[in-house]
DNA sequence: TGTACATCAGTGAACGCGCGTTCACTGATGTAC
DNA sequence: TGTACATCAGTGAACGCGCGTTCACTGATGTAC
């Protein structure tokens, strides 16, 4: 082979990372292939050669973003538990970044209008996350661990979709509580 | 003049309501104005004599959609409280069909990505929901209406997204259990 | 070491299609006579 | 009451554009001699 062994793969990551930056930032439809390609610094014909759809891009870019989440999620809750958990997660810097942020919270209702594969992918990462939030929780149970991540999701979304910042603000702070609530529930 | 007085107005609103019904089950990019006038009886040709805009059929359909749903809510408050609002938003067939649905739910993170005047009209509808929720509340406040709101949003948002079925229904269950225990909390 | 070659990552023109929007028009209808 | 007319809601061809995808190609590169 003429290449490095790993050229093609680095350009591939290359392409995913973007993707998985811009889909965050402005949803699945809205981002084409070429411009996509233009941003990796490449030409869009060579897209096929990496990823046989679009669609097996965007379940690649989502896999990608909901890991680099986790990983952030888990360092949080090492240096201080569920608390910093949540506020890791319904901090502004994440709302006002989208595109570094959760693709769950970026992205939820149109992946659930994407192709089965995508959904399962998305799914799987999703069960990653609430049993990490569990594994956190001073008495782990499934249920509040759901439940707190539903909490933090649709608190990031909703204090990104109101345009009045104050709200946006009193949102942010009405959800970590009421999720930090949730996590010092004593359970049945 | 020819034509019935309101006969414009009526075809507006047909337009509007079929609008709001495809933008939520498909997404706000996904729907073309040809398909959705055709959707109406028409011809794409006229949507602008209607509307100046695609853009400003977006805001009309989800101030129609969310009035919908709030007229629902308040339905619901009445006969049974706060246990009965979230029942009635959080049960199976609303997150099974969410063209007839919550537009906050289905287009969220969507709207968060469109037009001032859009975002505008949102927020207008997301205080006058979560003033509905706190109106409800055993001991209202504003936080904890809004924590409700967003953990509705995102629990409907999440159980529609999953493509497990039994974790679908897990999530619903989790997310109606957790905001009834927000709703009972009693703050200072 | 220097060159000729084979590989294949990346190129760019082209495809059919649907998008949002514009505009000259058609023809159904309520009104005036 | 019957007809001629003016209005304007709705039509449909056309616009430039970007979409996802295909494909014959180019040219940079590691390897073999």
């Amino acid at each position: 082979m003429r290449y490095d062994k790993n050229h093609k793969e680095l350009t591939h990551q290359r392409v995913v990372e973007v993707a998985s930056e811009r889909f965050r930032k402005e949803g699945l439809d809205a981002v084409g292939v070429a411009s996509l390609m233009a941003d990796a610094g490449l030409t869009h014909g060579g897209f096929y050669s990496h990823f046989p759809s679009k669609e097996a891009l965007v379940e690649e870019a989502i896999v990608a973003a909901m890991e680099t989440t986790s990983m952030r999620l888990t360092k949080a809750a090492e240096t201080g538990g569920i608390e910093a958990l949540i506020a890791s997660y319904l901090r502004p810097a994440h709302r006002d970044h989208p595109e570094r942020g959760c693709a769950a919270a970026a992205l939820c209702a149109e992946i659930g209008r994407h192709s089965e594969a995508t959904r399962d992918a998305f799914t799987e990462k999703v069960r990653k996350m609430t049993a990490l939030i569990e594994s956190t929780l001073p008495k782990p149970d499934a249920a509040t661990a759901q439940a707190i991540c539903a909490m933090m999701i649709g608190t990031l979304q909703l204090s990104r979709a109101v345009s009045d910042p104050k709200l946006s603000d009193e949102i942010l702070e009405s959800g970590r509580t009421a999720a930090l609530a949730l996590a010092k529930t004593k359970r049945k």
